[in-house]
DNA sequence: ATTGCTTCCTGAGCGC
DNA sequence: TGCGCTCAGGAAGCAA
């Protein structure tokens, strides 16, 4: 399931091999996977790529002919080059053709993927809602205050809305919990400053190994050369069944997710 | 406004 | 072997 550290693997994966590389055509093989937000009918080349950077667990692609690619891998999707690896993807629901006989393919078994193209200059929706990044100076424990202060959702769900934390997702919210000590059924007005300083640091924390080790891979998830992340060698509570203490670890449903904490590390 | 439930979708894992 | 069931979850949409 990527989330910010897997994005930004794949981000910066995909800047070692297409940077610069002038984009033919994007094709769809899957009738939702590909929108264009332009009103550009039928889309010229899209030109050559620019930069591509992340924000929250979005892709955003830029190119030298006035567009703005984003994409969002969801769960299940991946982006996947051929001059790296051979594509073995069976869920090729997108392929991107860029000149010099090369592809960048998003394979994606769910389907939930998506692939949107806007012109530059236009209003993206889906940017301009999320909230702070988590390794920006913007994430202090008086925002979280400031957002969650008188909020009775659970402390997880707060955690995984994207209009105020860009970027996390269920396992890493479970981790930067369990190492921050708060129980995920904590109420949000019920968390002092203290504490939210707590999450604040262990979010980075938690963040930033996670990029250094390219990411989770608990199922779907690989890099553009389809190799795995290895941070999964390193979760303390996400689908396991004690926690590192030797606890034995509780599951519950918050916001439709599976939870695991540990009911005595974590109050 | 806030909260939580349903929906989208496929494959893995399980019991029988 | 194969069937049917449950589970995995990001985010939009909807209902209370």
């Amino acid at each position: 399931m990527p989330e910010l550290p897997e994005v930004e693997t794949v981000v910066r994966g995909l800047r070692d091999c297409i940077l610069n590389r002038e984009i033919e055509k994007i094709e769809s093989h899957y009738p939702t996977t590909v929108t264009n937000h332009t009103k550009i009918k039928s889309l010229p080349s899209l030109g050559r790529i620019l930069s591509i950077d992340r924000r929250g667990k979005y892709i955003v692609i830029n190119t030298d002919a006035g567009f703005v690619i984003l994409v969002h891998l969801r769960m299940t999707g991946k982006l996947v080059f051929d001059g790296l690896c051979s594509i073995t993807g069976t869920h090729v629901r997108a392929t991107f053709h860029l000149k010099g006989n090369n592809k960048l393919c998003f394979d994606d078994t769910r389907t939930f993927g998506k692939i949107k193209i806007f012109r530059q200059g236009d209003s993206i929706p889906d940017i301009e809602k999320l909230g702070v990044e988590p390794l920006s100076y913007l994430l202090t424990s008086e925002y979280l205050k400031e957002k969650w202060g008188n909020r009775n959702a659970p402390v997880k769900s707060l955690m995984l809305q994207q209009e105020v934390i860009a970027g996390l997702g269920n396992i890493y919210a479970c981790e930067i919990l369990y190492r921050s000590g708060v129980s995920p059924l904590t109420p949000g007005k019920k968390l002092s400053q203290k504490v939210l300083d707590k999450i604040v640091v262990q979010t980075r924390e938690v963040m930033q190994e996670a990029i250094s080790m390219n990411g989770t891979s608990v199922s779907d998830f690989r890099r553009v050369d389809e190799k795995t992340g290895e941070f999964q060698n390193f979760l303390r509570v996400y689908q396991k069944k004690e926690c590192p203490k030797g606890h034995t670890l509780r599951i519950v449903r918050i916001a439709g997710r599976s939870t695991y904490f540990c009911p005595v590390c974590q109050r």
